[in-house]
DNA sequence: CGTGCCATTGAGCATGGTCAACTCATGTGG
DNA sequence: CCACATGAGTTGACCATGCTCAATGGCACG
């Protein structure tokens, strides 16, 4: 749809540095790292790696000879098309899967690149069949979050073929926010941080970023949210929650009490 | 995107109705129903079903109380927002899982019907995590459907997002015909079965019919394809890949021996 | 203090949507 | 067996959402 094309682009351009989020202290909820998924994942790692923010830790057709489980920090998926377009996938929080614990596909299928500074832990691709065998705890968090990874791609191909562009950044913004909040928490004010660009939005939801800085400019001038380095912040959730079409009613708020203060 | 808001029509619009889906013999892989992961589903099912096409089986927020898994024929998932915008999020072909087998979801969060006559197993969610740890070949099926649809959606995002009409029609028939005849077989003439209509292909790569409809007979004039109701059958595959902007070297043949006639 | 990237704004344009007919195949009921 | 209803597929003329291109301001970092 798009035709904007960046011609002699190497196919793996770096990604573009939001400065905040090298610097940035991440708020983690309090049990990060200590929910019995990421003991499991913990106790089954081989090695646990640290990378900087910028670093794509696996290419599109790289070998899938492990399963990675982030624990901290926010990784991107992506793919790109040979003249430069690319495609988000998904934001990875704490708590996701990335690979194929199926052992039936041969690359990954996507690029993975760190978005801040990061952790992630690393299950060799030939353990994970007695891994998952020994360890229904690791079992069921690797289903969780691939359900959760589905959903969330259901949500976003929603977004992008049957939303109009302000219709699909509020709702993108929307559900993207509770992730955080989930997977991370939020800040004593009700912000989250919020790492990603408006390029990336743009690429996330199939638009251009001059379009999504019009729309957010709608959504901010509105009074609707703040959107900065600084974080993401509702300011009006439910008018946020009407333009994005999202029915309230089938909302579950069960992790607000795990809200964290920063 | 599109502004077409069909105002008031019923949440649940029937399937429409393609005629040829109802009366036509649906064509088997020999093995089909009798593959490991099938045993193992059968094994596990407290019941089978049979749907007739254009029955809907779940819908949005339903109570997630059952993980099914096609067995045979074609199931459709889509989401429908409010004013009858709606959009296909895949099709479940034999073998495909329907659910969530985590536990954590109330609700489905997308409708399910039957495109084609159908049959089904239903796995009652409370015996899910029990038949899980008791049958690792389950397991790994659930896992397995679970990882081709959020590939599947991975590409369908990156169709939407980032492809033109063209692009994203000939991207979508290309890797459909490949599941197709993975999961269901090829005729003799290399054609596959096809029960989806423009509309729907329309619904999945969010544009309209008429779009589609053009974009289509750009494709079946230049001598790329055929596609009707007796079903899909590529003409030129190489010119086809290279409209879809597939990279052909990194494609995986390895079911092509499965072919059957009909 | 320049360099780079992100965000912003504006003017013009194109892909794909809207609306409205019409054809054709199938299925139905008299 | 034919008239009719239905819905998929098709085509054309027009139009709008969102893209292209271009230029600017601002903030970080070296």
């Amino acid at each position: 749809m798009p035709m904007r094309v960046a011609i002699a682009e190497p196919p793996c351009r770096p990604l573009p540095q939001n400065p905040a989020a090298r610097s940035q202290r991440i708020p983690q909820r309090p049990d990060a790292g200590n929910r019995p998924s990421d003991i499991a994942v913990r106790a089954a790692a081989s090695e646990i790696r640290k990378v900087s923010a910028g670093v794509e830790i696996v290419s599109e057709f790289d070998d899938c000879d492990a399963l990675f489980c982030v624990l901290s920090g926010w990784m991107i998926l992506k793919r790109i098309l040979e003249d430069g377009r690319q495609q988000l996938l998904d934001v990875a929080l704490p708590g996701m899967f990335v690979g194929d614990p199926t052992g039936r596909c041969r690359s990954f299928g996507y690029s993975v690149a760190a978005l801040t500074d990061a952790e992630y832990a690393v299950l060799p691709k030939r353990r994970i069949p007695e891994l998952l065998r020994a360890s229904p705890s690791l079992t069921s968090a690797v289903l969780d979050a691939a359900y959760d990874a589905l959903n969330s791609a259901y949500d976003s191909l929603t977004d992008i073929g049957r939303r109009t562009a302000l219709e699909a950044i509020a709702s993108y913004l929307y559900r993207t926010e509770r992730r955080i909040r989930r997977a991370i928490g939020c800040r004593s004010d009700g912000s989250v941080e919020f790492p990603l660009t408006q390029s990336m939005i743009a690429d996330t939801l199939g638009l251009t970023p001059e379009h999504v800085c019009r729309m957010l400019r709608k959504l901010k001038d509105d009074g609707v949210l703040q959107l900065n380095r600084a974080g993401l912040h509702f300011l009006d959730r439910e008018r946020l929650a009407d333009l994005a079409g999202v029915m309230p009613e089938f909302e579950d708020d069960d992790f607000d009490e795990l809200d964290i203060a920063v």
